[in-house]
This record gives structure tokens, sequence and C-alpha cells, in this order.
DNA sequence: ATTTATTGTCTAAAAAGTAGACAATAAATT
DNA sequence: AATTTATTGTCTACTTTTTAGACAATAAAT
């Protein structure tokens, strides 16, 4: 682990990451919890070294967090309101955990490079959940998938990130195929269409749906799937990258 | 004029802008070349002031080279590779300049600064070329526009960028009414198609592309337009923000 | 008044999307 | 082992949208 030296990263200048995964037949948002007193949720981020490509920043952040080293992802927006900064969380932060901190508190040098107005780059990333095995990080309390209709309240303007973040995901999902990425390497019809219906938030028609998707011709039809439940097994079907 | 302190500024960070208009039937982007020796052409661009919003700081490079206050603009992409930086083109530049620049050789922190490594958010703009009056800097030779399909080769990556711009404007014209913003206020049905086959590059049906527009129910049709040509007078429409 | 070039719009044909129906089938039940 | 059940896979008819062809309308030129 480095120590914090402001000279090696860009200053004012951040990546925030929405971290899509797929669970229980919802849509997901890998969030952390600080580790102070106070509910302090803020989504997983990270500053860009002097000498890394900002892909490979997100990349680096990511994998910090979901243990994963091939994820998929994708800048979505820039957040770069003049009063973004992390002044006022932090201030409450430090009120709410002055008896903790103790000789813990910030670093003067480390407080006023936080503090200053960011400039924040958004990525989002499509993950397998079953692939992710969370990493807490030192300031995590814990670090958990949130259902993306009940998200907690995060800090600053993390809630609307996470909102654009989905916006986007949508029109992309219209013109990429990149739903795959959020389910496991083998899945039924019916698991990618319920993702559809998660992501979109509306139902689908089960025939048309079904149609559309191996009109795409990406979709390798395997062996049949057992599922011990009381009916016809349905097949399971594979992303094939490349025809 | 405000002499140049870095201070006021986010360091490390830009925009670039890439001003699209449309004339003689072509999609056009407004570049100015730099008043050096050799043939330097860069994307209008700018930085962010401390107390700036991002928008606001693309707002205000645009007024500064089109004269034009309310102009439609985009984020589009952010730019931050590693080695982005100018250090190349300033070296090139002061080298085939050597005699001319004299004493008005750049001050050295000036210098250090600028050629640091740049993270740059792309944002693209729509205007009336009509409207534009465009604004010669200091560091130009001159300004103009130039074809979509004759761009000059620009420093870094600007030839990617306005390619990327190109790209996201298609994407969202699908989506968005937004090509209004590059025709005068009152234009005809053929003038709106031509300006579509300008930027997909490509032929529309002209029945069925009247049909879609008006179908769209923004477009308000005015009095006859006298065009002097030896046949019927098509209708002038103008677009008409909330019915 | 006639010709010409282009515009505005109608309609038919083709394609794409939507909805209903039903056979196939793996496991559970009898 | 036959029957029942729940769900999957697919077919077809219907609807809507898109595409293509055709023609009348008309302003200026002849």
């Amino acid at each position: 682990m480095h120590a914090f030296n402001e000279q090696d990263y860009i200053q004012q200048l951040s990546i925030d990451c929405v971290i899509f995964g797929y669970q229980e037949k919802q849509l997901k948002v890998l969030v952390p919890k600080m580790n102070f007193k106070g509910d302090f949720w803020a989504l997983p981020a990270g500053f860009i070294y002097q000498d890394e490509n900002i892909d490979q920043a997100a990349r680096r952040i990511l994998e910090g967090r979901t243990g994963i080293k091939d994820i998929y992802l994708e800048q979505f927006r820039v957040f770069g309101d003049a009063r973004r900064t992390n002044i006022q969380v932090l201030e409450r932060l430090i009120q709410l955990n002055e008896n903790e901190l103790g000789d813990k508190r910030f670093d003067r040098k480390e407080f006023d490079w936080i503090t200053r107005r960011f400039v924040s780059i958004g990525y989002y990333a499509l993950v397998d959940i079953s692939k992710v095995v969370p990493q807490q990080s030192e300031l995590d309390a814990s670090i958990g998938w949130y259902s993306i209709k009940e998200l907690p309240t995060m800090i600053m303007d993390h809630n609307e990130m996470v909102e654009k973040a989905l916006e986007t995901l949508r029109l992309n999902l219209d013109q990429k195929l990149i739903a795959f990425n959020l389910l496991p390497q083998t899945f039924t019809m019916k698991e990618l269409q319920e993702l559809y219906e998660a992501i979109f938030d509306r139902p689908f028609a089960r025939n048309n749906f079904q149609k559309k998707m191996l009109e795409l011709n990406v979709l390798e039809r395997l062996e049949k799937k057992f599922t011990g439940a009381a009916n016809k097994a349905p097949y399971l079907y594979r992303f094939q990258p490349e025809a």
C-alpha cells in the first residue's frame, strides 16, 4: 500500500464507478458504506495516477472493489458542478466522529487536497455478481449490493450518478449486446428476459423476446438444463463472441 | 484580458470543442489555425475556472470563438490517455518559430503548466453558421469552417475527437430533435433533408423523410417561400418549441 | 396558355413488431 | 406406466411501421 501522495495523482479529478450486477431478479449496484459514525454511503471512487490512462484507473478501482480483472465498463458522463466538493461531507463526518478519530485525524495536507472542488468522470461497469468477491477497503464498514430500487442515500451527487448511468445503460443496450456481462456464462432465455425486465423496469412478451434475441445471432444454444422443476427443461444459452 | 494565472484554473483538465455548422450542403467544423510557422490546427479549447461549472466553461469557450451566447452543446466523451500532452506539439512549434518568438518565448511557469499531461472533456456544439462571427484569438492566424470531409490534420487527438463527436451527434439525432440548431430559424423541408444527408452521409427518401419529420409534430408550417426558381415554391418551416 | 421543375401527399407493398395459440417435454403425481 | 402440470419453443395471424412508387399541385419561365 502506497502512502497517499498528492503528487502522484491528477488534482481535482476523480472517477466514480456505478457497478451494476444482477441478482434475485433485480438490478443491483455495489455500494460501500464508510467506516464512520453516521450513514455515509459513497460509490467506489478513486483518483488517476499521472502515468495512467483514465480507463486504466477505472479498471484499477473496479478491480480493487470486485476482485475481477476483465470488466465491461464505459464512461457515461462527467460531473463538473463548480460547487462539487467533499467538504460538507467531510466536515459532517468529522463532527460525528470527533471522539473516535482522536489522533487518526486527517492529515492537514490530505484534507486540503481532498476537500477542493472535484470534477468526476462517471463510469459504469457490468459484472457477473457470482464472480465478485466484494473487497472492503480500510475505510469501509461494509460493502453490499443494493437493489436499484432501494438504494441508500449516498453522499454528494452519487444518487444522480446512478440515475444517469442507468439511463445510459438502457440506451446502450438497444445498440450493443452488453447485457450478457451481467449474467453467468450460461443462462436460460427466461433468465435473460428477466434481466432485461429488471433493467428496463417493464415486462417483455416472452415469445417475441425470444425471437428477437435469437435473431441477433449471437446466442449459442447448448444442451438442456435440468432444473429440477416440474416442467420442461429449458435450453441453456451462451453468448457467442464472433460467429 | 486576464493575465494567465494557473491558480485560477483546474490543473491538467481542459475542454475541447467540436463546433458543428452547416453550409453549402456540407457539415462543417470550426477550426482555428495557430499563428505560428508550421501548420498547427487545433480545436477551440480552454480551461475551467475554479468557480465555474464545466458546462459554463464550455459555453464561455464557445462564445469566445463564435460570438453566440445561446448555443446547443453536449458533452460527448473524455479523452484521458496517459501520454496525452501538448509537449511534442509545443516543442515542434518552438523549434519552427525560434527566430520569430524572440523574447515572446513562453514563460517557464506557463510552459510547465501547459505541457503536463491533460485530460480533456469533449463537447460538441451545434450552431447556425449565419449567426456566427468567428472570433480570432491572438494566437490564431485564421479561423475557418472546414468540411467534415476535408478537415486539416490537427494536433494531438483532435481529429479523433471530431470523429467521436460526429458519432455521438448521429446517435443523438435519432432521439432528440436537435438538428434545427444547425439551421436558420426558417427552412424548407428540402434544406432539412439535405442537412440530415450531410450529417449521416447517405441519402434519404424525400417522401418518407417529409412524412417522418411532420409526424414529429414539432414543425410549424409558415407562408410560402418564393425562391425565384422555376418551380413550385416550397413551404417554410420553423421549429416549434413546445406545442 | 403551356411547359418545366419541384413540392406535397396519397396508396400499395414490404418489413418489422405484437399478440394469441398450441405442441413439446421434463418432472411430479397417480 | 399413464396422466397431470407447468413451462418452453415455435408457429401464424394481426397490427403497425417503414419503404417505394405514383401522381396531382403549383410557381416561375417560356
